[in-house]
DNA sequence: AACGTAGCCAACCGCCGGGGC
DNA sequence: CGCCCCGGCGGTTGGCTACGT
């Protein structure tokens, strides 16, 4: 039970919302078993982190859903609806659906999607679900080349600043198509199978022919010495995700490699990263998906997280 | 004007997974 | 390995408001 001795519940008032907001801009987010205290509130941990989460956290966007923002509610609901269920036996996995779209939609939270779909989506039986549903469910076979998240250890030299292999890449001239990647007008698919015929990439990371099969390809090339570092065993301890984050806030590359904002040589933006992440692990590999996800596929710049719930057995 | 009902949404509750010990 | 704590999640509730009778 949380702490519920003589602890306020209901509605916030304006005093209490602005000794969060003071606690928050001081100490940060986090720690909130330390918020009540150093906000001097009389209310419960997670009664703080729900009031900023949902209300008083900058950015967040309120009134009513505009129509891409149904639209594209309406489409991941019912992709990711689709796999909860093929899900449910999984015990692992128990499917943050209202996050991950919340985390498509720029200021929306969870809790608003959440109570949008209840509210305006369900109890009305909507015309949009209608139509999703009576919408055939014509499964078509394709190619999708499929980034696979990889985790790299902490003394990866990326990561301490010296010289790697990813500097080396892109200092080739040949590689300026890599950091070209596709974010939301181009469709990543179509990007990654355009990149593949391109004839300049075996000067670079001798990429096979067509006949040949990328995968091999890849296992052979982490037996290469100089990759060693890349193909380097993940610690189980460290997460891919927190990795991938402390990467993504850099900017841009210049050709040197090097950050254009910090001046960082080898830290690897979150675009770029992709560019260089999708080349050697890009997999060409028959898969099936819906209609409704080959649609708007395009229009999602990558998420992890959402890649990874597509891509869970 | 008074009452009943429906809709909305902020907030609560219980559960789960991860991490530390 | 088990226990405990914490952050985070989805499901649900309850109070407020708008609307209808």
């Amino acid at each position: 039970m949380e702490g519920s001795f003589g602890v306020r519940k209901g509605a916030w008032t304006e005093e209490e919302d602005i000794l969060l907001k003071q606690c928050i801009q001081k100490y940060g987010e986090g720690k909130w078993h330390l918020v009540p205290v150093s906000a001097g509130l009389n209310r419960c941990r997670k009664s703080c982190r729900l009031r900023w989460l949902n209300y008083l956290k900058p950015n967040i966007k309120r009134g009513n859903f505009a129509a891409d923002e149904v639209d594209l509610m309406l489409r991941l609901h019912k992709l990711l609806g689709n796999r909860q269920v093929s899900l449910a036996n999984n015990n692992n996995s128990k499917h943050r659906i209202w996050s991950l779209i919340a985390g498509r939609l720029p200021g929306r939270t969870a809790n608003d999607v959440k109570n949008y779909w209840n509210t305006h989506l369900l109890r009305k039986g909507s015309s949009h679900i209608t139509k999703l549903k009576e919408k055939p469910q014509d499964m078509v076979k394709v190619n999708v080349i499929k980034p696979q998240p990889r985790t790299f250890s902490k003394n990866l030299t990326w990561l301490s600043g010296k010289p790697a292999i990813v500097g080396s890449f892109q200092k080739k001239e040949d590689m300026r198509d890599i950091s070209q990647t596709p974010m939301k007008s181009e469709s990543r698919i179509n990007w990654g199978e355009s990149f593949q015929r391109k004839e300049d990439m075996r000067d670079i990371s001798q990429t096979p022919t067509q006949s040949e099969s990328r995968i091999n390809w890849w296992e052979s090339f982490q037996k290469k010495e100089d990759m060693r570092d890349i193909s380097q065993t993940p610690m189980q301890s460290e997460s891919r995700i927190n990795w991938w984050e402390s990467l993504s806030n850099c900017g841009e590359l210049d050709e040197r490699a090097t950050c254009t904002q910090c001046g960082r040589l080898n830290e690897v933006p979150k675009e770029t990263f992709w560019a260089e992440e999708i080349v050697p692990e890009a997999k060409v590999v028959g898969d099936t998906l819906d209609e409704d996800v080959l649609n708007f596929w395009g229009d999602l710049s990558f998420d992890m997280d959402l890649w990874e719930v597509l891509n869970a057995e």
